[in-house]
RNA sequence: AGGCGCGUAGCUCAGUGGAAGAGCAUCACCUUGACACGGUGAGGGUCGGCGGUUCAAUCCCGCCCGCGCCUACCA
């Protein structure tokens, strides 16, 4: 624990501070949110990191906008709780172990066995699955830790078992043999939305010859992939083709296999397209899938699942899939079949996990029938009970939804849920339970009959109940009561169809009610360049790196300084240089805080707050400090105004500019003469003293949802009446309080700093040296302006360097060489020691004239328009 | 092929139907007892192009030109 009696270190240097607030919050528990508190509770579960990764710059910015939002609805009076967690991450993680085997021992998955190699991932979640946990303390994240969640244990097991069955209940899950995305690297089948679409990849579309079974000529198809004709079952046209027409019925022969099959007609055909005549290989195309049902035609594999050629192949079986290709088309070009072939670009898909193409194969899975889960769910949001944040992710989601196929959840890996479907030796038949059965439901076989499907459930399959299964679903528990529906997710647009839209559809069929309020979609972090971080291209800014050399609050800021409500595939630039900006302001804030501290001789907090406990009224306060209390309020209004619509960029600037140039610039220069005054009278002092504690202490407590760290350590050494808390953590965050509000003083203030600036300008325009003292004549409009210039002219005098102001309602010109200004209406003469070099003065006047005369113009214009007057 | 979005100061980006803003960068001056990770001041943009609606358009509409992203089974 920091002695909060000690002085402020002279320089700041976040690394020890933040370790040490860390462990101090958590060790008071202040983390935690007690789902018994009677509070209006404020709850997001984590998107949960995979359990072997590492924090990139992604999370980062992900965790920072969580745990602003977690910190100042705790700080509001909320009961806040931001649930962590780990994804067990099926292929990811499998992966990783099975090459850190292959490293280390020279073996494979198959080498060890199953149970053996799912030991050895255990193993590995053991040793590396705390380490992004531990990054995401690093940052800062004010993390509920009690409620920490695996998607494998033991009680998120029995709630995705539970969700298989009951949607297997309703046949909503069943198992069907038909084409499905296939990873021969992988091994495994894929959902739609695992296979990525690069697109312009450059192919051929080759041509080639299928000679007419009875010798009457031949019928040339295009292809970009010459090795599926193997599996070829049928060739089509278009029915209305008068090219093909009469050949439809008539047998080609297979020239490369012993097969006849006939030319179809089938209007999915484009007659422009190629040579308008199509080969048919229902096995390994999803079109010529469709095509093969219609018409009922044999559905022949020719590929292998590791992607060799199958035995159908015949003198090709064996062959991987691309060297299949090439002897297809030698073959081809010897039997004189070849004819010709031109560049394509077309999309293929790769497999979002290894980058592998994928094969599209006959397969039997299990599936998920999604139509009914959608409907609710597009309903839900048209209902606005769920809000998307920016809102234009709204559409994307309704086009996805309305356009919903059904899920693949199997997947032939061995680490994951495994389905809990046993299969019958005795009579084939499946049965689904919750547990083992002792028994096969459809023949009554014994156990000893049945056995378990080997394969796993999508990694996804688990994480759409994550808002409620990490509550204790299927349990009716205090925390669901409590915590669901969350009000947040937050999470990047990426896996808006992966995660949030199923998270949408499970929570309303599983609970019957929205799983979160609001979604929050953040962009993709990226390098300065926009380039996507990556190990390869080296580019990638490693957070932690970050955060040792700058500090978590340094990083936060500036991930919140970025973060717009940006438009949809708008990436966030990152680069240190913006880190390096918010130290910059770390570094003033302690340094600000320095000042006030050095300056509270004499200070009581108690008395201070003693004489300011009925507002202004009847205080006596000299302008800056009435001003600075104003502006407190107004800030605080703008900042959570800002947060409430999930304007972080906004919220910071506010915070930022209040600080900086309201704080620092205005009001610690405004009190630094009067403090140095040693004439200055008690109570005058304690309320100048006050004011500025007041305002770096509310300043603080704004930004502490942005900057934890640096506002606890700086609020710690603040003076506080003797009943305030323990931690900034606890505080109230500021909200606008009108008995400070004082709008009058805002306008004086803001006539002093125009004037006060007008000076300035005029000074640095004619170089007038810093020793050289200025005098002022001041021409005002009105009364109010004189009463004011009058009343606050040593302020004036002090911070524009005049050693005499007179203030006026009108006069003659004042005698000698003169630069007049003008702040607003105020007319600012300024008295020079030598005369103007009259070239240059000519210049500058003639140029404001010019300005002036336009003005002139513009608003003499508008005037005189009649229909604006009318508005 | 459909859909979404972007084009504003040198760079990165906010923003609004009433003559444009921030941070950084640039230039000048200032070592003033909080901070040179600082202070003061200055320069810099016909808000991608062309039309339309409006009293008024950077903002609304249409087209065009450049980008980016998402979805999709074009063999």
């Amino acid at each position: 624990m920091s002695d909060e009696s000690a002085p402020l270190a002279k320089n700041y240097d976040p690394s020890a501070l933040e370790t040490r607030w860390y462990q101090e919050w958590t060790d008071r528990g202040y983390f935690h949110g007690d789902a018994a508190a009677p509070k209006a509770p404020f709850s997001i579960a984590i998107p949960p990191p995979n359990v072997t990764g590492f924090l990139h710059m992604g999370h980062a910015l992900g965790s920072t906008i969580q745990d602003i939002l977690t910190r100042w609805r705790r700080m509001s009076a909320y009961n806040a709780m931001w649930l962590p967690g780990t994804d067990h991450a099926g292929i990811a993680t499998q992966m990783v172990v099975e090459r850190n085997l292959k490293r280390e021992e020279g073996k494979t998955r198959h080498d060890l066995g199953r149970e053996a190699f799912v030991k050895k991932i255990w193993e590995w979640r053991k040793q590396s699955g705390d380490r992004i946990l531990d990054q995401l303390k690093g940052l800062g994240c004010s993390l509920d830790w009690e409620r920490n969640t695996f998607t494998l244990d033991d009680g998120y097991s029995a709630a995705v078992v539970e969700c298989f069955v009951r949607l297997h209940e309703e046949g909503l899950i069943y198992r069907d043999t038909r084409l499905i995305n296939w990873c021969v690297s992988c091994n495994t089948a894929l959902s739609d939305l695992e296979v990525e679409h690069n697109e312009g990849a450059q192919g051929e579309l080759y041509e080639f010859a299928y000679p007419y079974a009875d010798g009457s000529g031949e019928i040339v198809v295009a292809t970009t992939r010459p090795e599926t004709m193997l599996g070829d079952t049928a060739i089509a046209v278009h029915p209305d083709d008068d090219r093909y027409k009469s050949r439809v019925g008539q047998k080609v022969k297979h020239p490369l296999v012993d097969r006849e099959f006939a030319v179809i007609a089938d209007d999915m055909v484009d007659r422009e397209f190629g040579t308008g005549a199509v080969k048919i290989t229902p096995a390994h195309d999803p079109n010529d899938f469709e095509c093969g049902k219609r018409h009922k035609l044999e559905v022949i594999s020719m590929l292998n699942e590791n992607g060799t050629v199958s035995k159908v192949g015949g003198g090709f079986a064996g062959m991987d899939r691309f060297e299949a290709r090439k002897a297809v088309k030698a073959r081809l070009l010897e039997l004189g079949l070849e004819r010709g072939g031109k560049p394509i670009t077309h999309s293929v898909g790769h497999c979002q996990r290894c980058n592998t193409i994928v094969e599209p194969l006959v397969s039997t899975q299990w599936f998920v029938k999604m139509q009914p889960l959608a409907e609710p769910a597009i309903k839900a949001v048209e209902d606005g009970k769920i809000k998307f944040v920016p809102d234009t992710w709204t559409k994307t989601y309704y086009h996805w939804m309305t356009n919903i196929r059904d899920w693949c959840i199997s997947r032939q890996l061995w680490w994951g849920h495994r389905i809990p479907a046993w299969h019958c030796k005795a009579c084939e038949k499946i049965t689904v339970a919750r547990t083992a059965p002792d028994a096969c439901k459809h023949c009554g076989a014994a156990a000893s009959d049945l056995k378990q499907d080997e394969d796993v459930l999508d990694t996804w399959f688990s994480s759409w109940l994550w808002p409620f299964a990490t509550l204790g679903w299927p349990a009716e528990t205090r925390e669901l009561n409590t915590f669901y529906p969350t009000t947040v997710m937050e999470t990047g647009y990426d896996i808006l169809f992966f995660w949030v839209a199923r998270m949408i559809m499970a929570g309303l069929h599983f609970m019957g009610k929205v799983p979160f309020r609001y979604v929050y979609l953040h962009s993709l972090v990226t390098d300065e360049k926009g380039q996507k971080m990556s190990k390869v291209k080296g580019n990638v800014i490693d957070p932690m790196v970050v955060i040792e050399q700058h500090g978590a609050d340094a990083l936060r800021f500036a991930l919140a300084w970025l973060t717009t409500n940006a438009a949809q595939g708008k990436n966030i630039k990152f680069s240190m240089s913006n880190v390096e900006d918010a130290r910059r302001f770390a570094n003033k804030i302690w340094n600000a805080c320095r000042f006030v501290l050095m300056n509270l001789e004499g200070f009581d907090a108690n008395r201070y707050s003693d004489i300011m406990a009925d507002g202004l009224d009847g205080v006596e306060l000299d302008l800056p400090e009435r001003w600075l209390l104003s502006r407190v309020q107004r800030k605080a209004d703008e900042v959570h105004l800002a947060l409430d619509d999930f304007r972080f960029q906004d919220s910071a600037h506010l915070v930022y500019h209040f600080i900086w140039d309201e704080i620092c610039d205005w009001g610690i220069e405004l009190a630094k003469a009067r403090l140095a005054d040693e004439t200055l009278d008690a109570t005058s002092r304690l309320k100048i003293q006050g004011v500025l504690v007041y305002a770096l202490e509310s300043a603080m407590r704004l930004l502490h949802p942005f900057m934890p760290f640096i506002t606890e350590e700086i609020w710690q050494k603040l003076p506080k009446s003797s009943s305030a808390p323990q931690s900034i953590m606890i505080t109230m965050y500021p909200i606008p309080d009108s008995r400070f509000a004082d709008e009058a003083s805002e306008t004086s203030m803001m006539l002093l700093q125009s004037v006060i600036a007008a000076v300035r300008s005029v000074r640095t325009e004619r170089q007038i040296s810093r020793a050289q003292k200025s005098k002022l004549v001041l021409t005002v409009q009105d009364d109010y302006k004189k009463t004011i210039l009058d009343g606050y002219k040593h302020f004036v005098m002090a911070h524009a360097n005049c050693d005499d102001v007179q203030v006026r309602r009108s006069g003659e010109a004042p005698k000698g060489p003169t630069t007049v200004v003008m702040a607003g209406d105020v007319e600012v003469t300024v008295l020079l020691g030598a005369p103007a070099d009259a070239g240059v003065e000519r210049a500058r006047i003639e140029k404001e004239l010019g300005k002036a005369k336009k003005d002139v113009d513009f608003y003499t214009k508008r005037l005189g328009n009649e229909k604006f007057v009318q508005n």
